[in-house]
DNA sequence: TCAGGGGCTGACCGATCGGTCAGGCATGCT
DNA sequence: AGCATGCCTGACCGATCGGTCAGCCCCTGA
C-alpha cells in the first residue's frame, strides 16, 4: 500500500459518494466506506478529520454553485426572480444530482451541522424567489412542491441524460408556475414557448 | 401507575408520532419515545413487539387509504387515471400529512421491512397513473416531481388548514399535468398504448 | 385472605456507531 | 547507517442502539 495521499483521499471520497447515494449519510458507516475502498476505518479517519468533514468535502462544489445562484437571485423580483430561480435550480439539481441524492431526506438534521449553516437560509430565499416573492399560500406551496419534487426526481432518474432531464424539468416548472403579478423591470419579452 | 392498557398504548403511539415527525424514524430511539411518554423503554416494548411494529401501527390507517386509492385506480387510463390519481393522492397526503412527515426520506429503507412490502409497488402504480400511463420520460418525470413535492409540502405546511392546502395542491397539479392524449373515458379492455 | 395475572420496571445483553492511539512499515534525506 | 516523515493499521474506547428478562406492584375474584 502506502500510495500517494491524494490517490487514497480521492478513492475514499468516491466510495463515500457511492455509499451515501445508496444508503444515505446516517445509514452509511465509516466501516462501510472503508470496506468499499479496501482499507481500514482508521485510514478513512486519517484522511478526513471526521465523518462530517467527509460529507462537507463531498458537498463543497454543489454548495459553491448554490451560493452563486443565491447571489444571482438577489434583487430580482416577480417573474424575473421566478425564471432565474427555476433555470438556476434545475441546472444545479441536474448537475449535482448525485450530491442531492445522498441527502435524501436527511436535510433537516444535516443542516444543523456547522458546515451547512447557511444552506437553510439560502434554500428559503430560493423558495421565495421561485414563488415570485409572493405571500400567497398557493405560490409558496407551489414553490416548495417544485423544489422538493425536482430534487427527488434528480435523485431518482440517475440514468436519464442531463439535457433531457433538464429540459423536461424546465418545461414542467414553467407550466406549473402561475404567473405572478409583479412589476417587472422589463416587460416579459416573447419567451420561447415550446408548444 | 398501572393504567388501562389501551390508555398507555395510545399514549405511546401519540408520543411516537410526535417524535418521528420531528427526528424521523431512525433518528428517534425507543428511549426518546419512553421519555416523552414518561415511562421506561421496557414499557414501550411491552406494548409493541418491536420498533417496527410501532411504526406499522402508526401507518396502518394511511396505508389502508392508500390501498383503497390503488384499487380505485385499476382500470382507469389516460386523463381519467391522471385526475383520479391527483385527487386521491392530494387528499390522502393532506389527511395523513403527519404520517407522511415521519417518513421523511426514509422511504427506501423502510420499504424493505415486511410490514410495508406492497407500498413500493402501489406507489409505482400511483406514479404511473398520474403520468396517464404514458411512457414518455417527460410525463414520468412530471408525475414523480408532483408526488414527491406534494409529500414534502404536506410534511412542511403543517399549520395550513386542510382544505386550503388541498385546493392549492389540486390547482397546482392540474396546472402542471400536461394533458395526455387518451380519449377513452372507459377502458374497453384494450391495451392502453399511446402512439 | 390469598393466589393469579396484567402492567410495568431496572438491569442487562450483544451489536454497532464515530472516534482515538500507539506503533508498524516503507521511503527519503542527511 | 541513522533518523525523520508520511501512510496505514489493529486494538481499543465510550456511547447508544434495539431488545430481553426476572421480578416488583397492585388489582381482582374466588
Amino acid at each position: 500500500m502506502a500510495r500517494a495521499v491524494s490517490e487514497t483521499h480521492g478513492e475514499i471520497l468516491a466510495a463515500a459518494a457511492r455509499r451515501f447515494a445508496v444508503t444515505g449519510y446516517r445509514g452509511t458507516s465509516l466501516q462501510d466506506i472503508a470496506r468499499e475502498v479496501g482499507c481500514s476505518k482508521a485510514t478513512v479517519l486519517y484522511h478526513f478529520a471526521n465523518k462530517e468533514a467527509l460529507l462537507a468535502e463531498l458537498m463543497a462544489p454543489a454548495i459553491a454553485v448554490l451560493r452563486d445562484l443565491d447571489d444571482q437571485l438577489t434583487g430580482l423580483t416577480g417573474a424575473a426572480a421566478q425564471e432565474a430561480a427555476a433555470v438556476g435550480f434545475v441546472d444545479l439539481a441536474v448537475r449535482f444530482r448525485r450530491e442531492i441524492a445522498l441527502l435524501r431526506g436527511e436535510f433537516p438534521e444535516l443542516l444543523c451541522q456547522p458546515a451547512f449553516a447557511h444552506i437553510q437560509q439560502i434554500s428559503e430565499r430560493l423558495r421565495d424567489a421561485l414563488a415570485g416573492h409572493s405571500d400567497r399560500p398557493g405560490a409558496r406551496i407551489t414553490a416548495l412542491v417544485l423544489l422538493a419534487g425536482i430534487s427527488e426526481a434528480c435523485a431518482e432518474f440517475v440514468d436519464v441524460p442531463d439535457d433531457e432531464l433538464r429540459s423536461a424539468l424546465l418545461t414542467l416548472v414553467r407550466r406549473a408556475l402561475e404567473p405572478v403579478d409583479a412589476p417587472l423591470p422589463q416587460p416579459p419579452t416573447t419567451e420561447d414557448k415550446d408548444s
